[in-house]
Parts: structure tokens; C-alpha cells; sequence
DNA sequence: CACAGTTGATTGCAGGTCGCAAGCAAAACT
DNA sequence: AGTTTTGCTTGCGACCTGCAATCAACTGTG
């Protein structure tokens, strides 16, 4: 039978409390056995028990005692800080970054590669393997490589599809490439905005209780990604999230995409770009030309230039159509606006609000939250890194094992 | 902590078990002892035994012996057929629908009734209530009721907003109300959209083995539900699926939910009315006049009239773009079309299916299937049985134990 | 027609995990 | 210094599962 649920057996019991166990130590960073008793409702003997084998396995480790209590210390616990570490990769247009975490978390280091404009796939590929080579020299024990990779991304077959800005890599299988050329490291693929999403759940959606979170990555692209309970949306493909070949204009333009008036010909950077060069010169008291780049437009937007507002705002309107469409069919209750425009700060969030508090029924718009990622540059990068980090210790692969109740049998 | 995931004791397993053996059973419907052992990977001892429980307590019963294979003839077990019951309660703009299942799913009894047109939801509940305490009556053991109720029905609260063409309902509980008149039957309450979406994925999508099916419930309203691994997403209220708000057009016309250019306002069936009664007059070769409704319409469209044709495929068109929005939002390997729409049968699902493969990637276009529901009247009812007999006897409150694979400890 | 062969259901047994409760450890308070 | 408090650990009993043997019921065959 397709999806029939697995029954447990006694030996699975032990595997399904560790990975109980492992969840929420990562949910709460560091922390006692105590607390890990009480937030998986598992005994505190059972807890000690399942440690003992983790502590020996070198996955975790006791990190200091914790003064303040009453009665006796309670002894901390994380992950291992080093002996065992996740290497990710991000891969964009013009470039690539490797970074090592180990399973805390901690970035321990990472770089970002150029890509040679006229580089072919397998040019670039010798480049990030040999980078790889060194850091798995180094590190000795590598758990796992997470891949974070741009644009409509097939999950399903680890494809990508569309990737009209760099047609290089069209045809060249990164992820099996890679899985060939370490066979003994799992190997794991997401798309950024998945990625970028994940982590902003973590640090930030997770803490404020969202249960559905929307994150929107608005720049080059615009891409999405469903956040629910804790788990990204992939769809059957794994293609979900194109939120930038969605449609607010039946009769618009047509996109390359198939599509008509996409949202991403709308607000893209690209297009917000076009908008301003071809105004630059008609409008006055602008100091934006007809030859602007982007971070001009960031700088010109925070001055309140008259056409970088303008323009900005426009966008923002056609964004929070966007974002409004989505509430309506998902119904998160958290928005984080993130990528490039994050840049655009405040006042962009803000008149993205207006707008889409002016479309979305009262009581719906009440209960979701709006905001601007806190994003660094190492937000893809760590949002592959957890995805690693789940499959391999924590739940089954790409989905974590939920709460079961347990209850008196009757 | 706010997610933390629950660990399992040693009277959780049974229980656990317990759940998956009859979530088994219930997938494959009547089966044997051996079947169930098979596709939950327990032992066929663990299923004997989970199951004599079971029978004691007249939640399953034995159904007959299979013959046809070599050995001993299999016995095979379903839900008991009678002794037990769910009832369920569908709420329309005109008119109420009560039925019972038994706990296999046999639809025992329905009956539908008109709700006047100006009384009280005070009256309307009472009505009700009668029926359902006659019901209560006759079938001795009622183990749960399910509601279903349609528009933006706000599940958390499990309220109904802008319910515009039912205002009495404003301000009235519905389901506190019958709560607290049934305090020893669980009620549970879902939108009917979803609910629809429930009883075609069992019905229909998993036998596909669809992941990510979405249900597009189209006639007086514009529903949606999406169906994920066999989960319906809920969103952060309940109340994912409004599609029909959802806009097609930034520049629109303005809709009564604050949005402009809502799928609703192109392709509702009133809007489907409203545009051939003002074009009856104006064409020739049609036999709809002025004052047409929507059974004339789907007649008419039947027999290939001219302004039913052209209305209708106007109407394929715009919902067309609005499923392209949501596969590229949500990438959907099935989308299944229902409600009083799913009348207009292949040529309208062929409409529709042609401007998507126009608008949608090639490869995301061929992993798609499309298709019309074989809806009957109980649709709606049958979902709501089924949200009941989930939570009530597979799986925990509104999510289902997934699977957890057996492993040897490390 | 009896007997071997096959397959499903049941039962006895051994292994293993968990919770409870008692015991141990290490701090603060008095 | 002794008591109290709190967290970690260990001993014990209960319980569930899997394995394997057994029972049950049917088919096929010489």
C-alpha cells in the first residue's frame, strides 16, 4: 500500500525517542536532561539512558555545568562542537560559497567562489570539489553536504529547470555528481529559498509560534517557500514556491515562463531596474540615471529619492498583491519578506502592510504577522545545513516524527 | 516548548500500534489480519493481538472468510457495521443536510432540509438539533458528529466571516452551541471545501498516489483545499483555500472582501449568470434568455449553444489561471475540479486543461494530472465522516501518525 | 481418500525498553 | 554543619514486541 503508516516496533521505540530526544535539543540549543525530559515527556531516566550512547558516539556532549538553581547543577548538553561537521554548498549565478558547520550550528568558516561567466558546468564543478577535498581533508569527519541551489529547482530528480541566467549548468547533474564523487558523504539538495525559509523558521518564526510562515525571497527572483509546523512545503517535485511565475494580470505580459503577467515581471530586480533607467532622465529631482544598478536604488530609496520611491512603491503594491494572494489560499500567520528588498527596510514593510491590509478580510489580516527578515549572508547557507542536520539526526528523512501522544492503552 | 516532540513510552507504542493497524484498515478497507501485518511491517502476532481488543470493544468485527488461496482461508476484518455511528451535518445557504455513516463508511441515511429564508439561526438550530437528537436516539451509540459549513470559515475559532448570502448565521456558534447541547459526543467542524477534498483523495487521489493534490471546489463560491500526503492544510486559522479571493487581476474590479480582481468575481457562478443574462439578448443561435439559470446554463452548454460555450470557456479560461497559480505555487500533482462546475463535464475540463499546458513549464505541466470529480450528493458529508473517523480512531487530533521505520539501535 | 504442502491465525518464550521510585550528587538556605 | 532542594543515576517490575513453534483450514496429488 502506497502511504500506510508504519507501525513501531520495540527496537524502533528507542530509535524514535533519540530522534525525539535530538529535536529538541536542537530546538532548544543547549540545555539539561531535565529539560529534555520535560519537553518530549519522556522520563528522566529514559533521557540518560539515550544520551549515554550519544555522548560515546562523539554526536553529543556535556558542555558545563549551570549555576543559578537551588538544589544540585544541571549539566548542559549540545551537539559536539567539533569531531563531526556539514559542509554546504550554495550555488548562484555568478558565483558559489562552501561554508563547514559543525552540528551545533556554528558557521566555523566559509567563502564565496567567483563563477567564471564563460566557465562550463564541469569547470565549475572541478572548482567546488576541490574546495570540498580540502575542507573533508581537514575536517576528517564530514555527516553530510547540503546543496542549496537558485531558480525553479526539481527536487524530485535534482534537476534544474529554467535556469535561463546561467544555461551552463543546463544538462550538468549537479547532486549525482556529487553523490559519484563522495559516495561514503549523504548528499542533500534544496532549493535557496527553501533553505533561506528553514532557517528563518528556526531563528525566528519558531520562537513567535507560527504555525504557517510564508517566506518571500524578493530580488534577482522571486521566490517563496511554505513553512507548516516546522516543515517546508516541497510539493510533489519539490517545485513549490514559484511564487514569481503567479499571475496578477490575466492579460498581461507574457513571461518566459509560459505564464501572463507574473509577478516577477512586475517586482523582479530586474524589472524594478528597467522601470528607473527608463525614467531616470523625464523625472526630476532624481539622482538616479539611466544606467543605475541596484545598490544606487537602495541608497537613492533610503535618501526618499522621488523616483527610487516611487518605483519601490510600485513594486510594493504588486508585491503585496502577491503576498495577499497567498494569505488568502495558505493562510499563514507569519510573512517574512526576504533576500535583496529586505534592504528596502521599514518604509517598504510598511507600505507593503498598507496594501495588503486594504485586500485581506479584517479578521485574517489581524492574525498574520508581516516582517522583514533579520537576514545575514549566511542564511542559505545555514538553511541547508539544518536540512542536513534533520534528515541525518533528527526524524525520518524530510519529515521529522510528530508529537504522539502517549496515552493509557484501554 | 512550543513544538517539541512528544517521545513514545511503552504503553504510547500499543497505542501507537494500535492507530496505524486500524489507519491500515481502513485504507485497504476490508482486509485480513495478515494484510494489515504486511503494510504496517508489525508482526502478524502484534496485529492478532492489537486486534482482539478491538473486536471486545465492537470497534472492528469479523467479515466473512476469503477464499481462492492455497492455505487457510483468510478472515477478514472491517470497522463494525453497525452498533456505531458518526453523524454528519452539512450546512448550506439554503438548506442543511443530516446523515449517518456507520464506522465502514456506509452511508446509512441522509436527508436534506430547507432552511427559511428569513428565520433565526436560532430556529435553524433548533430544527437541527431535533433531527440530531432523534438520530441520537434511534442509533443508540453515536461516537462523534462532524460538521461541515460552507465560505471563509474560520476553523480556530470555528466561526463563519462574511458569510454574505447567509447574515442570520453571523454571531451565532454553531459549534459551541451544538457542543454544549452534546457534551458526551466529540463535534468536530471543517470547511466544506476541505472536507470535499478529504473524501476525493480517499477516494481517488491516493489510489493515484498523488502527494500534493488540490481540490478546486467550483459553482456559487470559488473553494480550494490542498491535500498534502493526506493531510488537508488548514492554515494558521482554517482558513486556507480561499481561492476564489485570490486575484487574477492587480487593477481589477473591487470585491466585497477588500481585494480587487478576485477569481470569484470572473468565474463564480454568478458572475457566470450575470454575463450571459446580459448577453441573451445581444446573441443569436442561443436559446438562454435573459432570465437564465445555471441549470439551463449546464444544459445549454451540453448541447453546444453558442453564448452557454463561449461564457463557459471564458469562465475555463480565468480558473485556468488561477489553478496555474496555485501549481506553480504549490506544485500539485493532482488537481481535481468540483462542485456544481464539475457538470460541465470533459470538453470544459479540456478548456481548462489547454490554458494551463499553455501557462504552466512543460515539466512541471506533464507531472500534473487534471481531472474532473465524480462527485455524488454526499461528497461534502463523507468528508466530514471521514475528518471525524480520523480524529476519533486513526492518529492524533487533526494529524495522523506518519511513518516511522522500524530500525535496528545503534 | 489419506497425506503432504501451503498459508493464515494463535500462543509460548525471550529480549528489550520504559516508568516509577529509591538512591546518589551537588548545590543553596538556615 | 545540617536540612532542603533539585538534577542525575540505578534497581526493579511491568509490559510490549518479534521470533518460532503450533494450530487451523484449505488445496493438490498419488
Amino acid at each position: 500500500m502506497k502511504l500506510a503508516q508504519k507501525g513501531l516496533s520495540i527496537e524502533g521505540i528507542q530509535g524514535h525517542n533519540r530522534r525525539a530526544i535530538l529535536a529538541a535539543l536542537h530546538d532548544m540549543g543547549e540545555c539539561s536532561r531535565k529539560e529534555i525530559s520535560v519537553a518530549t515527556g519522556l522520563d528522566q531516566a529514559t533521557v540518560t539512558r539515550a544520551i549515554a550512547p550519544l555522548i560515546d558516539n562523539g554526536i553529543v556532549e556535556e558542555v558545563g555545568l549551570v549555576r543559578g538553581g537551588r538544589g544540585r547543577r544541571s549539566i548542559n548538553l549540545a551537539f559536539v562542537g567539533s569531531g563531526r561537521y556539514i559542509l554546504c554548498l550554495r550555488l548562484q549565478r555568478r558565483s558559489f560559497s562552501i561554508a563547514a558547520f559543525n552540528l551545533r550550528g556554528d558557521l566555523l568558516e566559509t567563502n564565496e567562489f567567483p563563477i567564471a561567466r564563460d566557465g562550463s558546468a564541469k569547470q565549475t564543478f572541478k572548482e567546488i570539489s576541490e574546495i570540498l577535498d580540502r575542507q573533508i581533508g581537514n575536517l576528517k569527519q564530514v555527516d553530510g553536504i547540503g546543496v542549496a541551489v537558485p531558480g525553479p529547482f526539481l527536487e524530485r530528480d535534482e534537476r534544474v529547470i529554467l535556469m535561463t541566467e546561467s544555461p551552463q549548468w543546463q544538462g550538468f547533474d549537479l547532486i549525482p555528481e556529487l553523490r559519484s564523487r563522495y559516495p561514503d558523504i549523504p548528499v542533500h539538495s534544496t532549493h535557496d529559498a527553501k533553505a533561506a525559509a528553514l532557517t528563518e523558521w528556526r531563528h525566528h518564526g519558531r520562537a513567535l509560534g507560527a504555525k504557517v510562515m510564508l517566506y518571500v525571497s524578493a530580488g534577482q527572483g522571486i521566490g517563496s517557500a511554505l513553512v507548516v509546523d516546522g516543515h517546508v512545503h516541497r510539493g510533489a517535485q519539490g517545485l513549490a514556491g514559484e511564487l514569481g511565475h503567479t499571475s496578477i494580470s490575466v492579460d498581461g505580459e507574457q513571461c518566459k515562463c509560459g505564464n501572463r503577467g507574473c509577478l516577477e515581471l512586475f517586482t523582479s530586480r530586474i524589472a524594478l531596474l528597467r522601470a528607473i533607467r527608463e525614467r531616470a532622465g523625464d523625472v526630476s529631482g532624481t539622482t538616479l540615471t539611466s544606467d543605475a544598478n541596484f545598490s544606487q536604488v537602495l541608497d537613492a530609496y533610503a535618501a526618499e529619492d522621488r523616483l527610487a520611491s516611487e518605483e519601490v512603491h510600485r513594486v510594493a503594491r504588486y508585491l503585496a498583491q502577491g503576498i495577499t494572494n497567498c494569505i488568502n489560499f495558505v493562510n499563514p500567520d507569519l510573512v517574512v519578506i526576504g533576500d535583496e528588498y529586505a534592504g528596502f527596510g521599514q518604509n517598504f514593510l510598511e507600505q507593503i502592510k498598507t496594501h495588503v491590509r486594504a485586500t485581506v478580510l479584517p479578521s485574517i489580516y489581524d492574525a498574520v504577522d508581516i516582517e522583514l527578515s533579520q537576514q545575514s549572508e549566511d542564511t542559505v547557507l545555514r538553511g541547508a545545513f539544518l536540512d542536513v542536520l534533520a534528515q541525518t539526526y533528527l526524524g525520518s528523512p524530510r519529515a521529522e516524527p510528530e508529537a504522539v501522544v502517549a496515552e493509557a492503552s484501554g
